[in-house]
DNA sequence: ATTTAACTTTTTTGGTAAAATAGTCAGGAA
DNA sequence: TTCCTGACTATTTTACCAAAAAAGTTAAAT
């Protein structure tokens, strides 16, 4: 008696993200991912037609989560600046959700695999898009003192992905005695609070 | 009839200083700089005990020469905001030089050498006292409303380091069509903007 | 005190066979 | 048909070693 296809589907997507978030990509093998849930490699095979696309889906899979979770938010949220905060809050606790269970592999891999390359091009872009709207409602409400939405959210973009790519790199270093899941943490949450009053958004608010 | 001495040294550091900003510490060789100079792989030990140490000296050279324009210029500016304006004025300007030189390679070399490691470390030491007493000062002088100056100069750092990384990584990838010095640059004018205005001090100074 | 040619030692590179792993297929069970 | 398996092939990674390159040394010359 098997379950729906669509129920295996995701086991497979469980099994698969418990791997690949403790070992990365090129650690973790499709036997593995088999055995783990009692099926033959073939079988795997027949839902997934390659590797690298049951990782892609793995992947995708997080980051809809964590959009649909943005969205929500959204749409529940008048104020821009609260927006803007709650974006923070989300980021911060859908990646430190992916550093406990170390995707660090994903990120600081050297030689770029062109899927995690594409996955991340399609976050930055629906991220891009989501920031971009958000700074360019608070301008609208002069909510915001900014004079491009647009360079704005491209530099917080960069500093998001800044902070994030050098704390994964510390992380791998770990004789670096700085290596903290807190600072990383820290940094994020002073950087929200000065990014608003910087802005021009009451500092008072900004209770991250 | 010969150099004095410490002229040879220069001159050693200077040709040294142009292979390695090229082609990074592993890419060049003794022979090549010796060569470069004019003498014999022999002479140069002579002068410099290893690779390694001509490498460290170059680096650390380039170092100082930055922190000594750093403190001239706070030696002749009063106002604690101007001086964190200047710090970023320098460090871009820094930074760029070596970007051009393509001393990419030391930042983006994964298995990190002890050497650059140490050197990254005791260029962060001394930005961070650096950084710290301008922050201090100025909320000594109520002209930042900060509640942590070693806090705040923590992320100050951090953001750095992590927009200099990022912007390393996009330089490696050429194919990334978005690389190009000019967004690094805009992203640092950018941040000084917001970081000087989200810390209490009046936008309208902050043209940088 | 400096420099060199010739030397030794260490590290990197290139090639290759063996092992591991991705991916396929003919057929069997549900 | 839909799902699955064992046994297969094809590709990639690893482990090894010899040759080449580069770091570093030394004895002798200027």
């Amino acid at each position: 008696m098997g379950m729906a296809r669509l129920d295996k589907h995701t086991a497979i997507l469980d099994a698969a993200q418990k791997r690949f978030s403790f070992y990365g990509l090129t650690k973790v093998t499709m036997d593995e991912i088999a055995e783990d849930l009692g099926i033959s490699k073939a079988a795997l095979y027949y839902y997934f037609p390659a590797k690298e696309e049951l990782f892609r889906q793995v992947i995708a899979r997080g980051h809809s989560e964590f959009f649909d979770l943005v969205e929500d938010a959204n749409k529940t949220i008048p104020v821009a600046g609260e927006k803007i905060l709650r974006y923070f809050q989300l980021y911060l606790a859908f990646f430190s959700k992916l550093l406990n269970l170390n995707l660090i592999s994903v990120n600081t891999v050297d030689i770029i695999h062109p899927i995690v390359k594409n996955l991340f091009a399609e976050f930055t872009k629906k991220e891009y898009d989501l920031i971009e709207s958000i700074l360019h409602e608070g301008k609208k409400n002069n909510e915001f003192k900014i004079d491009s939405p647009q360079k704005t959210t491209v530099l917080l973009q960069h500093i998001m992905q800044g902070l994030r790519m050098r704390f994964f790199k510390a992380a791998r270093n770990r004789d670096n005695e700085e290596f903290d899941i807190n600072m990383y943490e820290n940094d994020i949450r002073l950087f929200a609070k000065i990014f608003l009053v910087g802005i021009g958004f009451p500092a008072e608010n900004a209770c991250l």
